[in-house]
DNA sequence: TTGTAAGCGTTATCAA
DNA sequence: TTGATAACGCTTACAA
């Protein structure tokens, strides 16, 4: 009875969204109704169903999933927040994920971060305003209170490639520690005499992790190198690095990329301008595997990360995800051109 | 494994999020003294405001933009409806898109589609669903009795590089026919005598834009040429179109391609599979300036597409636009080495 | 099967 | 400056 005295006739006018109740009224029934008939729970019978299609139908009427989430279901909203995705391994990591998430009925904010804490905990925040269900941080580190509260208000916290030792947080690692070993071990058999690291000045945990594999690993071997931190992670700084290295007096012959942008570049400056033959000359592996890798151009042997699987696992820990696991995915070398098969 | 029989609907502690009655109870104060210290409207004594700052930052209080959105305010959601968003040009135009919009305080939602009319129009609808403010269409075409309702309901749609003619809508193109024509006149310069367009099987306005525009030139001038389709818009393509061209028995010595990555394809596969000296023997324009596009391997001449301004157009739309404009932004040609600057 | 009514977290209105 | 109270659009007991 207590029906409100007129609604203003819920024409088509320009600017307001249809409701629920304007389907209710131009199909004779109630509000529940509708409700019923969209969110698929309760019952309604096939004519009453009929009518109300038909009415949303002509009025263009699309059920409000933010009302929705108000009323305690999942908002279905999760929050990638990521650094530099214009870049090719960025943007591919974005595209998969996105594409896993919008395949299990969800939808995604990509929040363009510059990596800086701050501007992280920003967009944490933008992700708890939304009441997005998970917040996936790719880049950067969150402040740890941030993620405190993301967990305190029963969202899923998930870290890529990030060493925060939150509790509860989901953490998705991938093996660069063993790929930086594994380099050193490809370089040696190839014959390399002088090897060097070609790393950023961006110091994130999962860069960190592959130069130190590969200095652990020189430092078993007894071999000496040097890390190289030219610029930020670009194809800029690769060529950068080349400068500095290939100028030397004692230039070495086999380099570890920590990037593929970074190897992309170098190669480039070590042909174009020292004119090295690559691999007769000089070595070179990259880590990400990004597309123009294989390029004919280019032919760099790398590591491959295995973005399918890591969008997958991301998809699946935010869907029915297991709270505080941390899960591990190996690298896979590619091999092609930029590495010699045999002793110099 | 959680199971679906529901649970005596008891209060969970953890997995709730903190509402301003949480804070308002803490801070002995009302809802709506909490509601105007984070709203701003309205007034409150600084007294009852520390007090009120101080309790929600204990709980750890974030305003729930969902049910603010509720009341009619702007919901600050943008849904950017975009394809392959994994490539060079697509990843960086987001990149700088969300980069403005997150300036003007708006949020993106990026839906990633197959760039078919269905998966488009999904895309729509979810955009409906969230309330969006606005709806950026990059790629694909969607049925435009939906973009009717989405207009109907208040949504701002603005189509980028798309040739829709619904009334109302914003749309933003970039001056591709010109370019195309441009081209033409570059390859006829440089002393080219069989000329070559190399496009996609994807015939998008924007894409289809350029080849006529240097159809249209080459008929103008007197010039035959040819337009290959070998596959969609990828660098794969453009390698599998120097096969064909190249292979034939008088092959082209000028070529544009409608994409960068076509033509970096179409470069690399002219040189190491077919040897020609670029630009001596062939000349090769492209169209998008990608960042690998200035890569010393290849030093493409191109189009530079303006993303920075297209971004920021974009976002003006968005914000304060006026409906049913259309904007035509021009493209500027970027010299580099793969066409000659003198007859052969 | 259907409708009524309460509740979700906000903001806006209006008294106090 | 404050605090009730009524929307907002939805879902969901509960009652008819």
């Amino acid at each position: 009875m207590a029906d409100p005295a007129d609604p203003p006739s819920g024409k088509s006018e320009r600017g307001t969204f249809v409701s629920a109740g304007d389907v209710a009224e131009r199909a004779g029934v109630s509000r529940s109704a509708v409700s019923r008939t969209f969110s698929g729970a309760g019952s309604v019978s096939p004519g009453t169903r009929r009518k109300i299609l038909q009415a949303a139908e002509e009025l263009g009427y699309h059920a409000n999933h933010l009302a929705r989430g108000l009323t305690g279901e999942p908002s279905n909203i999760v929050c990638l927040i990521a650094a530099d995705i214009g870049q090719p391994f960025q943007s591919g990591l974005i595209e998969q994920v996105t594409r896993q998430l919008q395949a299990h009925g969800k939808v995604a904010f990509v929040i363009n971060t510059a990596g800086d804490e701050e501007s992280v905990s920003h967009a944490l925040r933008q992700s708890l305003h939304y009441r997005a269900e998970a917040s996936v941080v790719l880049s950067g580190t969150p402040s740890s209170r941030l993620v405190e509260t993301c967990l305190a208000n029963g969202q899923r916290v998930l870290l890529v490639n990030r060493d925060d030792d939150a509790p509860d947080v989901d953490r998705l690692q991938v093996d660069g520690a063993r790929a930086g070993a594994e380099a050193l071990a490809l370089l040696k058999r190839a014959g390399c005499r002088r090897v060097a690291c070609v790393s950023s000045l961006a110091r994130t945990p999962s860069l960190l992790a592959r130069e130190e594999g590969f200095a652990a690993a020189a430092k078993q071997a007894g071999i000496a190198h040097g890390v190289t931190r030219a610029g930020l992670t670009s194809y800029d700084t690769g060529v950068e690095s080349a400068r500095l290295l290939l100028g030397r007096a004692e230039p070495p012959d086999g380099v570890f990329c920590v990037t593929d942008l970074l190897a992309l570049g170098f190669m480039d400056t070590a042909r174009h301008v020292f004119h090295r033959d690559i691999p007769r000359d000089l070595c070179i592996i990259g880590f990400d595997d990004i597309p123009q890798a294989r390029w004919a151009s280019y032919g760099l042997t790398t590591f491959r990360q295995p973005i399918e699987e890591i969008a997958e696992r991301i998809a699946a820990i935010v869907i029915s995800g297991a709270a505080g696991r941390t899960e591990m995915l190996e690298v896979l070398p590619v091999w092609r051109n930029s590495v010699r098969m045999e002793q110099a």
